[in-house]
DNA sequence: TGAATAATGGCCT
DNA sequence: AGGCCATTATTCA
C-alpha cells in the first residue's frame, strides 16, 4: 500500500494536515520546499501550522519530511530543534538525494 | 554572520 | 480561550 492511501484513509487527522503530507509527498525527489512554500501550496497561511503538521505527523518516516526546510534553506526541525544519529542519518539521506548543495557542507 | 524579537495562523488541551 | 510551534522577516551587535 502506498503512504498516499494511508493519508488518505487516515482520518486521524484533520484536512490540513492531510493536505500537507499529500503535498509533501508530491514534492518531486531532490527537490526541497519549504515550509512558506508548502504552506501556500496548500492554501496555508502559516509556515507554522505545517511545521506543527510535520511536528504532529503520524507517518513520520514514511513521509519525506525531510524535504522540507527553512526559508533560508538551513535545516530546520530534524536537524535543528531535535537531536540524535537518526537525523544525521537523514541528513545523509538529503545529500543523497541532491540535497544540500553548499550549506551544511 | 548570528542571536533575539515580533507577528501570523492553525492545532491541542 | 490560552498556549504552543520543525517559521519568517526585521533589527541589533
Amino acid at each position: 500500500m502506498n503512504i498516499e492511501q494511508i493519508v488518505r484513509d487516515s482520518r486521524e487527522i484533520t484536512e490540513f494536515q492531510r493536505k500537507v503530507y499529500l503535498e509533501l509527498l508530491n514534492v518531486p525527489k531532490g527537490q526541497t520546499i519549504t515550509y512558506g512554500q508548502l504552506a501556500k501550496r496548500i492554501g496555508c497561511k502559516s509556515a507554522q501550522a505545517v511545521g506543527q503538521a510535520l511536528r504532529r505527523n503520524p507517518f513520520a518516516p514514511a513521509v519525506p519530511c525531510h524535504r522540507v526546510i527553512a526559508a533560508n534553506g538551513s535545516l530546520c526541525g530534524f536537524n535543528g530543534h531535535r537531536e540524535g544519529e537518526e537525523i544525521e542519518r537523514k541528513r545523509q539521506l538529503l545529500k543523497s538525494e541532491g540535497v544540500i548543495p553548499l550549506s551544511s557542507l
